[in-house]
DNA sequence: TTTAATTGTTCGAGATTATCGAACTATACA
DNA sequence: TGTATAGTTCGATAATCTCGAACAATTAAA
């Protein structure tokens, strides 16, 4: 991808980020982000294909979840935190939250 | 389907949940739930076919999101709030009360 | 009891989406 | 130069979405 896509504000819809939220792989990914502000796209590996994990950032990115911008050879991804606060408040914690929850079980 | 499949507590998981709700027409569908507790499928009507209304219901039904019981000829549908929210508390009340901004924007 | 109406599910098919390996691009380094 | 590193893009196969048509279960009417 020459061009990286980010959605602007208002074209960040509630259905596309619960979509890109909805998958253990993404979700794991945004845990990851909001422990870690920033990380290249190998830091988050899942032992899947790199096409794979590359269709993911994609999704998330694309969705408005997160920022990558370039730096050498790799991607830094960041949350869109104060974007998707003002967009959805309180949507980011609770999923963070119940992530948190369902892990120390 | 015979047998109508609701997931125990232990078996909803954060990832399936949010799924279920990462799609416009499931998204109307538990936002209308949440204004009125108990409407049939046929209430909750998108102008799509009826196989794809019963699906989506079943996805919602099957990540633990609505309780459908038989009676009479149609199916009654309501949202699995407590258990939700014993979950992944605030979760369910974001993403309503996000779809309320977006709708009086 | 048979017939018809209502409500929703299930089935089969075509269209979109996920996963993978392989090939490619861009940058950095020796 | 050449090589390594980090991701993306491509092409193929497998899974999921949408639809119309047929089906099942209940209710109401004849």
């Amino acid at each position: 991808m020459r061009v990286i896509y980010h959605p602007e504000l208002k074209n960040i819809s509630l259905a596309g980020v619960l979509y890109a939220l909805g998958d253990p792989v993404r979700l794991e990914i945004v845990r990851r982000l909001a422990e870690e502000t920033e990380q290249p796209c190998a830091a988050l590996d899942c032992s899947l294909a790199k096409s794979t994990m590359s269709h993911h950032f994609r999704i998330l990115r694309e969705s408005g979840i997160l920022y990558s911008r370039k730096e050498g050879t790799q991607y830094i991804n960041s949350l869109r935190r104060a974007d998707l606060d003002a967009l959805f408040p309180g949507l980011l914690a609770a999923v963070l939250g119940s992530m948190q929850a369902v892990r120390t079980q």
